[in-house]
DNA sequence: CTTGAATATACACTTTTAAGTATATACAAA
DNA sequence: TTTGTATATACTTAAAAGTGTATATTCAAG
């Protein structure tokens, strides 16, 4: 990961979104689905750049992919991440996910037993 | 200014390059031209880019139009181009250019009365 | 008021990137 | 082994962004 690639990763309003909400912790597909409010291939498709582009890994859960950012991150990474992290106040959009995230992970903690398909994707 | 326009102002080599040294101090045209050895078109299309976006400033001295970062910046800006300064290092691209940037001051100091026009864009 | 230097802009062209549709893969459960 | 769910990929189309050439603007100097 160099910077100008890292720039060009974020230049896009679904990947910034998708990043940011990283920023607080691991999300499958289908929670970014949701909280993004966009169609499953749009978002599968910024996760599969993000990955290919090295900022994020995946890990399958039976059925689910679980998206992270990379654990080892070099030192400007790392500073470029925090200085994101910092800077969202003011930020509407991305501060409305990481609300939305807020209820969907509590609303998940209330309920342990469902999946992520549960909450999620469908149909109760 | 906010995040995603930032980014995407960034995702360009281009102008993360101008960028890089504005973090430095403000440097006209042809200063550009020369340190990034790049077409006039070029530099001048993407500090207008920057210009309109609200990035960067410009003022007129004589001949030549001085560039440099706006100057009231927010707190997020301000974290992020903090950021950015401090990453820098191993971007081969940004240091090469923050040298050159080094040798074209010291000549430029050297030789006080100098115009910028007769260090950097043409026949000495 | 003409000339030359520095910079900006308009237009045309090319490349890149994003988005959608359809289809494929991987897995779990029945 | 069929079915349904989650996710990924191929292909196509549309939009955006970058670049070059030519031309315009602005200013200083003669």
């Amino acid at each position: 990961m160099n910077l100008p690639v890292y720039y060009q990763l974020l230049s896009d309003i679904t990947r910034l979104r998708i990043v940011s909400l990283l920023l607080e912790g691991p999300l499958c597909v289908c929670h970014f689905q949701e909280l993004l409010d966009q169609p499953q291939v749009k978002i599968s498709k910024h996760l599969a750049i993000l990955r290919k582009k090295g900022l994020v890994e995946a890990k399958r859960e039976s059925n689910w992919m679980v998206y992270d950012l990379i654990q080892d991150r070099d030192r400007g990474l790392r500073k470029n991440l925090k200085a994101l992290k910092q800077s969202r106040s003011g930020e509407k959009l991305l501060e409305e996910d990481l609300e939305r995230r807020g209820r969907l992970l509590s609303s998940l903690s209330k309920n342990p037993g469902l999946t992520p398909a549960s909450i999620c994707c469908t149909k109760g």
